[in-house]
DNA sequence: GGCCTAATGTGAATTTTATCACAAAAAGCT
DNA sequence: AGCTTTTTGTGATAAAATTCACATTAGGCC
């Protein structure tokens, strides 16, 4: 299944728990894809790929929506992840409250850095050199890159040889890793780069006609 | 141009930069496309779809391809940028060195609550209400939306009506802009569940190996 | 100069992704 | 109960992205 679609699957995940907040008990596809920005037939083609099925003329019962979707995307038990390089981007991770609401928890930071070894609000920042221990004792599955790229990929290996399955990295760099490790890139400085490049086609467009 | 070539574009770019720093005179598409995890005959055709071409059998000179993608790319001149929500993410940013290399300066922050408008080491925060004179004075086109999702809409209309013409929103949802603004998401917990999702598929592909 | 080799450049083929369009089913109304 | 309307579910189609494969050309060597 491609990343794509799994993406789209997590966005309707989340709109249609919006929906039931405000009290709602159905949806109907053209209700979600309004709200992720899509189109119905799309939404209803991705259910379908995963054998979710709705009522015709009914829509989708939220609560049996959101059952299907949490099992598909395994996410029902809480996910623990470490955070390693507490510069501002990774400090500001550790702290950051938009994960709650997805069930996963950033239960540790690491450094090289001696000056850093205190604790970020509620989360203990340890050196380096325990990653290891602490990863296989708390059984952590889910780590996050933000240290230079410089060091990024001697960490994904340490992460790795720890027994990390899965790494959201930072660094502006490709990381080489293996068969038992998936990666996935934040590269902040090449979607600024992007949007850069679309003004300036909308500013030729503009020119041109 | 598809969004994804643009990336890829900037992605050659910075690895070809690299290879500058290095002390090549010239590469060849294998050795980028290597670096940046892709195939080379990929390359060739992004080169190719923007009239950048090279020497047969002599690969490209690095001194013209850059010259050729910062061209297209829109980038020679630096860019500034304002960040709205100081808050973990937003204070990050705001003093982010990612940025430097990429001739892209974040000048101002932007937030409702007092506490926050002292002066982060090198850029100065201020109450939102100046957003719109600060953006036309200094005739700012980037923004970045770091605030809560329910407040994300309006600040992306305030941004809008301030002349801004490029947004990287970092809430998790979505903004409705017009056709003068361009907007890139960037969803944080998204991609950790994404993640998740993958580590389970490799787990059942070992299981039932 | 002629030959060999290593690269590019790009049409064609393939694969992937998204859209269309419509039959089938269910709800509601009279 | 029958008619109408609305919405699903999905084959078929179209569009987009990627890969293949190979003709072409330039460099290097004898």
């Amino acid at each position: 299944m491609s990343k794509a679609v799994i993406i789209r699957l997590s966005k309707y995940k989340n709109i249609i728990k919006r929906f039931k907040k405000l009290g709602f008990v159905k949806v109907f596809s053209d209700n979600i894809a309004e709200a992720i920005g899509g189109t119905s037939a799309q939404v209803r083609k991705d259910f379908s790929l995963f054998g979710i099925s709705g009522n015709k003329r009914g829509g989708y019962i939220i609560e049996n929506l959101l059952e299907k979707i949490s099992e598909i995307l395994g996410k029902d038990s809480l996910q623990k992840a470490i955070v390693v390089g507490i510069g501002h981007i990774g400090g500001a991770l550790v702290n950051y409250k938009g994960f709650e609401n997805e069930n996963i928890k950033i239960v540790a930071g690491f450094d090289i850095d001696p000056a850093r070894y205190k604790n970020e609000k509620n989360v203990r920042i340890y050196p380096i050199e325990q990653l290891k221990d602490f990863v296989k004792k708390e059984n952590i599955k889910l780590g996050i890159i933000c240290v230079p790229d410089i060091a990024a990929q001697q960490i994904l290996e340490l992460m790795i040889s720890a027994g990390i399955r899965g790494v959201l990295n930072f660094a502006p760099i490709l990381l080489r890793g293996n068969d038992t490790v998936v990666i996935n890139n934040v590269n902040l400085a090449l979607e600024l780069e992007n949007i850069i490049y679309f003004i300036n086609v909308q500013d030729k467009e503009m020119q041109s006609s």
